[in-house]
RNA sequence: GGGGGAAUUCCCGAGUGGCCAAAGGGGACAGACUGUAAAUCUGCUGGCAAUGCCUUCGGUGGUUCGAAUCCACCUUCCCCCA
């Protein structure tokens, strides 16, 4: 079976501009092929993460990987898909957060000489002279199609600002500079991408006279078609930083049963074999299903130790045994306490369990409040500070812990 | 350039002088049920020194005992005509 089979097989590719030469490109090896990152966080988030899977898989086949930061592109905001504009980056916020893709990027792919390539595509965008571009690119592009693409859909009822209809023309362009300077001959991304991944091809096509190839992969979406990869609305991020290992295992454990296997196959690398055996699992088995998939996302991102700690941590806390070594904990110090004693709701917010103290009322009144396992509903419970020599380990909710002691 | 409309809490969206911290829905959070799942049901959803006080209805001023609501100006967005 070669790679692209098993790209099928596992449900990644979504649409292909020719099947039959992208499959015998990408079987041979052959292939230069680029996925475009714009930045406009300072860290990944598991929606990349598909996308630096992706790039390994085919990597690891003999293809050549180009990873596009978007420090040009970040300037205009990809309108596809979106009800609003992006907000607008500075200059410097974009070229820190292209410092930081960059960095976790190298942890997941192999730049070694003649293996794979990481550019900028504002070093040769900010410099375009417009009048030049015009005439030379933008003649090539129908507006009347433009228009069409679906991409813009959503836009053509709330209103689209020509700064952003641009975007589609940058990203083409990058497509056909890459396809010169660089012997890129394929770019692949999300499906939301297909319509500025056609202009690319489209602009080849036009200005050169030769084919370059586009590839979709499938949006990883749950089972009510949210796009996953979020957490209210927050993004569930690569840098340990702003998500820990632990919610990240968390994250993935947690997914519906639904999702499980869909999510197996199209993100861990575990043989097609193995996962077509779990997919026979059912009903409360496929909780062992989660915990595989858990711990191969946590271990490929944040190593296998922190994967190991996180699972670790996740099973003393659900099987009601206590002390885990990874889950979050706070320190108080003298000045934390008042009267030589802290009140329960103070500690919810210090802990950042609760975010105000109302929030920790009410999350006490409703009898989602543990203490050392001990249901807490008295919102004046307080604690001295001996108590907190000891430890407490608090719990809101199912899931939120944090251990808290006290120092000095 | 001309004309018309809109901006409300996390989101959508009601509210056109006091009964408004603001209907309804969604989402989020908590509880029950479970398998750390889904579905369902219940509660809850600005803050605080909490039967009260403070801050919020695009912005700035004004009218009024009292403004999300009325007036003026500004900002942003949408629609129609050019």
């Amino acid at each position: 079976m070669g790679i692209y089979e098993e790209l099928v097989a596992r449900g990644l590719i979504a649409q292909v501009t020719d099947e039959e030469e992208i499959r015998n490109m990408v079987n041979a090896g052959k292939a230069t092929f680029y996925i475009g990152f714009d930045c406009t966080a300072d860290s990944l988030t598991a929606g990349h993460f598909m996308a630096l899977t992706l790039m390994k898989r085919l990597q690891q086949a003999g293809n050549k990987p180009i990873a596009l930061i978007g420090g040009g592109t970040t300037m205009i905001g990809d309108p596809s898909g979106r009800t609003d504009m992006r907000k607008m980056l500075t200059r410097a916020d974009i070229d820190h957060n292209a410092e930081c893709f960059r960095r976790q990027m190298e942890r997941f792919i192999d730049f070694g000489p003649g293996k794979a390539l990481m550019v900028n595509n504002a070093d040769w965008l900010l410099d375009l002279n417009y009048v030049e571009l015009l005439r030379e690119v933008g003649a090539c592009f129908s507006v009347n199609n433009m228009l069409r693409a679906k991409c813009y859909e959503q836009r053509m009822e709330r209103g689209l600002s020509f700064f952003e209809f641009n975007y589609m023309i940058m990203q083409s362009y990058d497509f056909y500079y890459l396809f010169q300077h660089y012997d890129c001959n394929m770019q692949f991304g999300g499906d939301d991408q297909w319509s500025n991944m056609l202009g690319g091809t489209e602009l080849i096509r036009k200005k050169l006279g030769k084919d370059a190839h586009a590839m979709t992969i499938t949006l990883l979406t749950d089972s009510h078609g949210m796009k996953m990869g979020k957490t209210a609305g927050n993004a569930v991020w690569l840098d340990p930083n702003k998500t820990s290992p632990y919610e990240f295992y968390q994250y993935w454990r947690n997914v519906d049963d639904a999702d499980v296997l869909k999510c197996i196959r199209m993100l861990t690398f575990l043989p097609l074999e193995q996962i077509d055996e779990m997919a026979k699992w059912e009903g409360s088995q496929l909780n062992r299903a989660k915990e595989i998939l858990a711990f191969e996302l946590t271990s490929m991102v944040h190593g296998e130790e922190e994967a190991r700690k996180a699972e670790a941590s996740a099973k003393a806390l659900f099987a009601g045994a206590g002390e885990g070594e990874n889950i979050p904990a706070t320190e108080l110090v003298a000045s934390d306490l008042a009267d030589g004693r802290i009140d329960l709701m103070t500690l919810l917010v210090k802990t950042g369990l609760c975010t105000t103290k109302s929030d920790a009322r009410r999350n006490i009144q409703q009898g989602g409040v543990t203490v050392n396992d001990e249901k807490v509903t008295d919102i004046g419970r307080s604690f001295s500070e001996d108590e907190l020599r000891e430890g407490l380990l608090i719990r809101r909710g199912k899931k939120n812990y944090n251990k808290v002691g006290f120092k000095g």
